[in-house]
RNA sequence: UGCCUGGUGGUCUAAUGGUAGGACAUCGGUUUUUGAUAUCGGUAAUCAAGGUUCGAAUCCUUGCCGGGCAACCA
């Protein structure tokens, strides 16, 4: 355990090693630099947790800094969002900067820069300037304005934020070279002309600096030690420093660059373009839509601060692109939530329950405790009564007896109250079950000390009185996208991957009448079903819940498997599990190397994991659909295996097709070869 | 076709030339008035081929695969 909370990431290290190599440690400064262009999401949270994660370390100051250098894109609201999330996050900044503050400086070194010859006004067209960058693979050619004399740039940059430009027709770029390998080294903008007022300078200005002309200067006023970004910047350290080179007195800090992979969620999208386009297509209500992965709709769906600190510290911090489950996110979320949430009862799909030996018209107030997980945390009483909610699916006519649940001539507990036995049913012209009778053992009231109250039975069920249950709106959320990476595609817009069924509203269901108290940020265990959270649309008489996320649910996953039991090739399940555990590591093994074989030597690789796929249960096929795109070999071998078990009569599910789909999409000719066999 | 960068179980991450470890997911046992929680256990990985070395995930070479780079965005 000592050893696990030991072990640094890369950008530990670094800042270790800089101090082990003389960095005085008061010197240590760091920075969170967000464009309030867009609400921030669980990605910035892993930036977040970083920066003021070294912060606390260290004991170092770590600023707010807004790199607002583009008023068409930014706005005063994202700044007061932007605020909110980290501190409800619970960081502290230790001071609030806009790159905006250092509009004058940056001016004042971009003349510096020219009368040193080092930078120049353009007056070609976006386009021209284009044409001339060259491409990676070839080099630029200098712009016919590159010579030009010191003092016509000088009296052109002036004349430039005097105003007499308009937009488009005049550039400042540094003087730098054309032919770089590096596109961004090749003649790089620093200003461009925007005539639009900025959310804090107003109409001061109409020439705003590039990110590359402001970033590291902003850095360097700040005397920020560790300037920390994430991987897509890495070819921007070289201009990061060679714009230091320029301006930086050798007795000041200079700071570095190190750059990190960002990270990515799976089902969802991570960029702020992407989820503004959700936003203003009215995919999702708004920036803090439940299903949005933004922090703002985390919190609203129920997620803690204390649960995505917690998700980013188990994350982790490298540099190689990821895809982090969702999986991860939700046991970082549950396992806060079982904790510290109060445990309540309410029947989202209730049928009606009687006790037939229950007298009419009595209340009896239950007690029900709070949280068993805190001690002291207390109880709160619930109303009994002889008509009750239960939920449907907890009841069954008959059933075999691995259902714990509700069925004729079974007992099971009501949570917190008595024993009850059902009897018979009643039921509508189409079959329906509308009514369900039972006896109740009246002895056995929960806590009464009884023998008959610590009597075992196998299950347990929630429920509301019904004459006292309070009527309440549920949301629940399921992925926004039904494709593990919906934005991987180079030639598919990840617009079309959106989920239809990603909301789900029980307009009336009933909850315990506790609940009537709930406040906007009470958490609670709905028992059995789940954590949910208030809605901000709820009001005085009007209760809507969020689903937060669901309990784990390991009687939902014996389902679908008990339904293939009935099916003949499953009841080999048990006793080949052995065997069938090597086939499919041996398929995974063979698969890996795939790619890299061909001839008489990929004809066997294949014809062999045909073999082994024979002997391989779809169950421990599916686990691998989620295989990395980039490990081809190994999502070939599975979609070769899968190719088997169709044949075999497996039925398709969404899984599968998904997996076909992608298989299709992919650039490897003989994953799509597989996938057009099957398909 | 150039430059930069990365490749450890299904997923995320450690091991910095010396026992491939942890978390999630998954499977199974125990406990349980939540089929939850808790707890115990199982399955499962170093992209490949060569080389250096007593010893390689780690160093070298070559190859394979992934990501980034040609916005008056950041």
């Amino acid at each position: 355990m000592a050893k696990d909370s030991e072990s640094l990431n890369f950008i530990e290290q670094i800042v270790e090693q800089d101090l082990a190599a003389g960095l005085p440690k008061e010197q240590l400064r760091f920075r969170f630099p967000p464009e309030p262009n867009g609400y921030l999401h669980i990605g910035h949270a892993a930036s977040i947790c970083l920066n003021f994660g070294l912060g606390e370390r260290y004991n170092a100051p770590v600023n707010l800094r807004f790199d607002d250098t583009n008023p068409t894109k930014e706005e005063q609201e994202y700044v007061d969002a932007i605020k909110h999330d980290i501190e409800w996050l619970g960081f502290q900044w230790a001071t609030e900067c806009y790159s905006s503050d250092y509009f004058q400086q940056l001016y004042d070194w971009a003349i510096e820069l020219i009368k040193s010859g080092k930078a120049y006004v353009d007056k070609q067209s976006a386009e021209a300037m284009a044409e001339q960058k060259g491409t990676p693979t070839s080099p630029g050619v200098e712009s016919p304005h590159r010579n030009q004399s010191v003092e016509e740039n000088l009296d052109l940059f002036q004349r430039m934020k005097a105003g007499e430009f308009e937009p488009g027709t005049h550039i400042l770029r540094a003087k730098i070279d054309m032919a770089s390998p590096n596109m961004l080294m090749r003649d790089p903008l620093l200003y461009r002309i925007v005539k639009k007022a900025h959310h804090r300078t107003g109409n001061d200005w109409c020439i705003y600096p590039m990110y590359d002309w402001t970033h590291g200067q902003s850095d360097y006023l700040e005397s920020i030690s560790h300037s920390i970004c994430t991987l897509e910047f890495k070819s921007h350290r070289e201009l990061y420093d060679w714009f230091l080179d320029q301006i930086a007195d050798p007795d000041r800090l200079r700071p570095k660059q190190r750059e990190f992979a960002r990270r990515n969620l799976s089902y969802t999208v991570m960029s702020k373009r992407k989820l503004l386009e959700l936003v203003q297509s009215k995919t999702v209500s708004g920036w803090d839509d439940p299903r949005m992965p933004t922090i703002s709709g985390l919190r609203r769906r129920g997620y803690t601060p204390e649960s995505i600190r917690k998700f980013s510290e188990v994350s982790g911090i490298t540099k190689r692109d990821s895809v982090t489950d969702v999986s991860l996110l939700e046991f970082c979320i549950r396992e806060d939530l079982n904790k510290n949430a109060t445990r309540v009862m309410g029947v989202l799909d209730p049928v009606k329950l009687i006790i037939t030996n229950y007298p009419e018209g009595k209340v009896e107030m239950l007690t029900a405790e709070n949280n068993p997980e805190i001690e002291n945390s207390g109880t709160h009483e619930v109303p009994f009564s002889r008509e009750l909610y239960i939920e449907k699916e907890d009841f069954k006519e008959s059933a075999g007896n691995k259902f714990f649940r509700l069925s004729i001539g079974k007992e099971v507990r009501l949570k917190n109250a008595y024993i009850i036995k059902a009897e018979s049913v009643v039921k509508d012209n189409a079959g329906n079950i509308i009514e369900i009778h039972c006896t109740c053992d009246l002895d056995s009231r929960s806590g009464s000390g009884t023998e008959s109250s610590e009597r075992k039975v196998k299950g347990t069920l929630h429920w509301v009185s019904i004459q006292h249950a309070v009527k309440a709106e549920i949301r629940e959320y399921d992925r926004l996208f039904f494709d593990e990476a919906p934005d991987s595609y180079s030639d598919r817009n990840f617009m079309e991957f959106v989920n239809p069924e990603s909301l789900k509203i029980v307009e009336t269901a009933f909850v315990e009448p506790f609940l009537q108290e709930a406040k906007l940020d009470d958490k609670f265990q709905f028992q059995r079903l789940g954590y949910f959270t208030l809605d901000k649309e709820a009001q005085a008489g009007q209760l809507i819940f969020n689903k937060t996320v669901g309990l784990k649910d390991s009687w939902a996953k014996q389902q679908p498997q008990a339904e293939q039991q009935k099916q003949p090739a499953a009841q080999q399940n048990q006793s080949q599990h052995q065997g069938q555990r090597s086939a499919i590591n041996e398929i995974q093994k063979i698969s890996k190397k795939y790619t890299n074989l061909s001839g008489d030597k990929l004809e066997t690789a294949r014809t062999n994991i045909a073999k082994l796929a024979e002997e391989v249960a779809y169950e421990e096929l599916e686990p691998l659909f989620n295989t990395a795109a980039k490990k081809v070999g190994t999502r070939i071998g599975v979609m070769i295996a899968l190719g088997v078990l169709l044949k075999k009569g497996q039925e398709r599910n969404a899984a599968i097709e998904a997996f076909i789909e992608a298989g299709l999409q992919d650039s490897n000719e003989l994953l799509v070869e597989e996938a057009k066999g099957i398909e």
